[in-house]
Formats: C-alpha cells, sequence, structure tokens
DNA sequence: TCTGGGGTCCTAGGACCC
DNA sequence: TCTGGGGTCCTAGGACCC
C-alpha cells in the first residue's frame, strides 16, 4: 500500500488484500484507452516488486471504471495482468456468466436464468424490463452489462455498524453460557465504538437455531451508547423481551448502527 | 452449500405527524 | 368522526460482498 501511495495513486482498499488504484492524475492527459496502456508499465513494475519484497503473486486489472478493472482482475486469477480498452469492453462482457457481475448472486442469477438469461451478453441484448428481474438493481445491471460504471472510488472509513456474532459448537440454551458470550460480545463492539469515539443509538441482537432459522430483534434510543454494560444489558432486554432462547440456539449475535457521536459520557444514561 | 464472520444496501409494513 | 396523502422513523428480513 505504501509502494502504491508512491505512484500519486487515489486508493480504495476493498479487503485485506485488495484494492482500487484510481491514476487518472497520473495519465490524465491522455486520451482514455491510451492512458489505460500508459499504466501497463506502472502495474508490472507493481507486480514485480510485491513479488521480490513479499515473495507474492498479486493480480492487476486495468480498465476506466471499477467495475471493468474488478472483472480484468477475475479475468486471469493467480498473477494475472489484464486490461480491457473501452473500445473492447463490450465484447469483453459478452461471454461472461451474469454471475460475473458484482451484484448477482444466486437469488438474481436464478431469475436471470429463468428468463434465459445467463450470458452478459444475453443481458446486453435482452429487450425486456431488467426490473422485473432483478427489482431497482436492474437499470444499474443493464448498465453493467454494457461495461458502464461511474462509482467513484470510496476513501475514507465512515462506519455504518459494528458486530459481532458466534457460532457454538453445539447448540446450547444455558443462560450462563449466552450471557458469558453476550458479555464479550458488548465489551468488542464497545472497544471498536471506543476506538472511533463513536456511540450506537440502535442495538440488535440476533439468534439462529439448529433450523438454521435466523431472527433479529432491534431497539432503538435516544442517547447514543458505547459502554459495554450498556450494549450488554439492551442485548438481554431484547433476548428475554422476545422469549428469543425458546429453544436452543446455534448462533448468538450482537450488533450496533445509527453511529453518530457519542453525547457526553457524563450524561450517558441507562 | 447442511451453512463462519463482519459488513452494506434494499424492501416493506407500521407508527406517527402534519 | 372519517378519509386521504406525504414524510420520516423504526423494525425485520433478505440479498449480496469480501
Amino acid at each position: 500500500m505504501a509502494l502504491a501511495a508512491q505512484t500519486g495513486a487515489v486508493i480504495e482498499p476493498m479487503s485485506i488484500d485488495e484494492a482500487y488504484l484510481e491514476l487518472s492524475a497520473r495519465y490524465r492527459d491522455n486520451e482514455a484507452d491510451a492512458a489505460l496502456f500508459e499504466s501497463l508499465p506502472l502495474a508490472r513494475h507493481l507486480k514485480q516488486t510485491i513479488f521480490s519484497e513479499r515473495g507474492l503473486t498479486a493480480t492487476i486489472g486495468i480498465a476506466a471504471n471499477k467495475l471493468l478493472a474488478k472483472l480484468a482482475s477475475d479475468f486471469q486469477k493467480p498473477n494475472g495482468l489484464t486490461l480491457v480498452p473501452e473500445r473492447d469492453k463490450v465484447a469483453f462482457l459478452r461471454p461472461l456468466p451474469v454471475r460475473a457481475i458484482p451484484g448477482v448472486g444466486p437469488v438474481t442469477e436464478r431469475a436471470l436464468r429463468q428468463a434465459g438469461l445467463t450470458t452478459v451478453g444475453q443481458v446486453q441484448d435482452y429487450p425486456g424490463d431488467l426490473r422485473a428481474l432483478a427489482g431497482s438493481f436492474g437499470p444499474k445491471l443493464k448498465r453493467f452489462a454494457f461495461g458502464e460504471d461511474d462509482r467513484p472510488l470510496e476513501i475514507g472509513d465512515v462506519i455504518k455498524s459494528v458486530s459481532s456474532e458466534e457460532t457454538f459448537a453445539r447448540d446450547t440454551d444455558d443462560r450462563r453460557v449466552l450471557r458469558a458470550c453476550l458479555r464479550e460480545q458488548a465489551a468488542e463492539i464497545s472497544a471498536e465504538l471506543k476506538a472511533r469515539q463513536l456511540g450506537a443509538r440502535t442495538v440488535q441482537v440476533k439468534v439462529r437455531y439448529g433450523d438454521f432459522k435466523t431472527l433479529t430483534r432491534q431497539l432503538s434510543v435516544e442517547e447514543p451508547l458505547f459502554e459495554a454494560n450498556d450494549l450488554y444489558r439492551l442485548g438481554c432486554f431484547l433476548l428475554g423481551r422476545e422469549k428469543l432462547v425458546c429453544r436452543p440456539l446455534r448462533l448468538l449475535g450482537l450488533a450496533v448502527s445509527s453511529l453518530g457521536e457519542p453525547q457526553d459520557p457524563q450524561l450517558s444514561l441507562l
């Protein structure tokens, strides 16, 4: 990442080992495809440096937007380097399975298949209303199918929720086990909130039973909370009020959302 | 997919207010 | 007292991603 920063790139980390680099500032004076090709030496240099410094291979996709860069990097997986020029993007996309498009999971894939659409090319050619198949994602899916994507890089780490959950080795309704679990989760979440100087106005518990049935119950409060004890007690309250531990649990989870600046800790009630 | 954990976003119904 | 609409918040569940 430090190396990438030296290139003057704007960076959006996606996970521990994946990131988008925007280099349009570095190659801005060129026609789109020319700029892409000009970034090839830098991409090769990045791969080489990662390998010599860490002994790891890296895969890079080069394209004019996030969607295409991601698909390009997926194209040739270990140790790949794929460039998708603007002029080739529609053809590049055509043979890909619909599942390759980010946002198309098992459910949307099934809906599309039932309409006879299994490749991105078929989505490109589809004259019907994709909303009927993919809901509000339909219009975006259509644009993605043609390689159009204007999502900007998201930098900064605005976080919207914090959660912790645990799947038990054996389903349990032992109150002591569950309380200890919840207490630990509350402590973890509290530490995260404090580290980020955030408070949470919504607390949610999640339970899953042996048959995989999963329920959530949440509660919003006036004052943003961040103390482990407050989170723990609200979690207990929700479990009890909703009688969620009516049979053994496979999973117990605690989550907070509606995050914002905490009030003066002195005023924190409950 | 006999199924782990931490996230985001969307939908839909109900409460409540104007 | 009943009806209608819009806006916002809360809640629950689900699809999806890494």
